[in-house]
DNA sequence: TCGATATCGATAGTATAATATCGATATCGG
DNA sequence: CCGATATCGATATTATACTATCGATATCGA
């Protein structure tokens, strides 16, 4: 039975957080970082639902989950909303973290300030490609694979973003587990999971096939749905 | 109430199918595509799970989706899976799409020839900086945004891919409704909604903040487990 | 030939997340 | 000052997705 929530044993309060909630907050944040540039105060469930296509019961939960409390009939400070939202997502401390493959995809994921505002801050990137290394992308360093595992250790480095074709994913990822990286953020569509890299290690993969092909299939029905 | 899912009233038996498993189709036929060009005939669910780290019940569940049936003690073939996978997702025949906002990661996604292989042939990017405008990126030509309504009614373009900052995301997406387009795939932080472009507008948001969310408070929580 | 066994497919059960209900609260308008 | 009302927060209900159980099946090896 592999563990998806990652959850161990000695569970926190903070712990029982469901994912889905955790993947709305970012939205969140945004629209409050937006009401706060304007001035706002306080905010309430119904006007953040109706703005984000929520239900304001879902909302209430998930901002409840924040810890941070509302008052009838005003709602709930923005700047408090905020800030307990940073802390959830352990925004308000980044973590450093390699890229691995300094291709198109991963150019543009080093090009991409906001990274470091959303706690991850790449710090240098990697590839077998000899004509990439030694080149800067957007002011971070391409270095040679062999550099990777003990630059990572002496660096402390926990997150490894993987930017690579399929073919070398696994390689790419067991790479990064010899520098003792314990989290994959992976881009490349090979499903990464315990069995390449260890069962301990944290992967997160994007698929952003499985996103397009929700929105295929959504598209399908519409067009089905008019014969 | 949003109709997250997008079915409507008139389902057939296809549309039963739930989004949870369209999400995990992709990977399913990744894995398959490995095995017939290994000259794998059939396989069980039991190894599809154990590779791809699922409930061997779950898979079986999302191969029966497809319609395809299986014999006892031998498995799914192979090659009607990947023909069932491809028929499901829409995969046999692509759409033709645009590109919004020809920056960084608009680059990546024109240069990433795989998606015309998953549904999406995107035939031509919109940019508003005239730099770019009149350049060809990957083969594939930069247009003033003055032209995207027109032409994307000409040609009947469904499918928009929005590329360009969140203060911009507006923007873009109504000069694709402009240009009747049916769904649109928004890579920008800001989360389209209904309220945006209309409510018969279909969405989908990628949000890699929620992906990197969770991947930051899993790692958070490993490390409180080790005080 | 025949039994042991891996796997399918259907049904049942459980866990999780989304939504509904309702009393409590405190602000705002009169 | 006081009642109407929007909203919170807790509890209950429903919906959805996931997981377990078990008989049926047909292959494989003896
Ligand atoms: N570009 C996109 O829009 C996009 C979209 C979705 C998924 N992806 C995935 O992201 C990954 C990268 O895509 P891309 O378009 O940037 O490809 P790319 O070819 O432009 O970049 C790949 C980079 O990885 C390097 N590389 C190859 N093998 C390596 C290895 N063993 N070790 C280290 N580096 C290695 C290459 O030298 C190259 O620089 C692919 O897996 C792709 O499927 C890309
Ligand atoms: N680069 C990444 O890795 C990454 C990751 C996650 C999300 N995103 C998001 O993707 C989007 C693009 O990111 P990027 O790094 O490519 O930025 P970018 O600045 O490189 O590209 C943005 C492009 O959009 C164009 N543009 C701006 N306003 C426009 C308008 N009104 N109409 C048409 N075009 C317009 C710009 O000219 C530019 O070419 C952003 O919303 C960003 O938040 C990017």
């Amino acid at each position: 039975m592999p563990n998806l929530t990652g959850q161990d044993e000695r569970e926190e309060i903070s712990h029982a957080i469901p994912y889905p909630t955790i993947r709305r907050m970012p939205a969140y944040h945004r629209y409050l970082k937006g009401l706060q540039s304007d001035g706002l105060a306080m905010v309430s469930c119904t006007r953040i639902a109706e703005s984000l296509d929520l239900e304001p019961i879902q909302v209430r939960k998930d901002l409840a989950m924040t810890g941070t409390v509302g008052r009838p009939r005003i709602g709930y400070p923005v700047d408090a909303l905020i800030g307990a939202i940073e802390t959830v997502l352990g925004w308000d401390r980044w973590s450093e973290a390699f890229l691995v493959g300094a291709g198109n995809l991963g150019s543009a994921i080093l090009g991409y300030r906001a990274f470091k505002a959303i706690g991850l801050n790449i710090v240098a990137a990697f590839d077998i490609d000899p004509r990439r290394v030694g080149k800067m992308i957007h002011d971070v360093p391409v270095l040679a694979m062999e550099k990777l595992a003990n630059l990572a250790r002496r660096m402390k480095i926990r997150i490894g973003v993987i930017t690579v074709p399929a073919e070398a994913a696994e390689d790419a990822a067991k790479a990064l587990v010899r520098g003792g990286i314990e989290a994959i953020w992976n881009f490349s569509p090979l499903a990464l999971t315990g069995l390449h890299v260890g069962k301990d290690v944290i992967i997160e993969n994007v698929s952003l096939a499985s996103s397009l092909a929700v929105l295929i299939r959504r598209l399908g029905q519409t067009k089905a749905a008019q014969p």
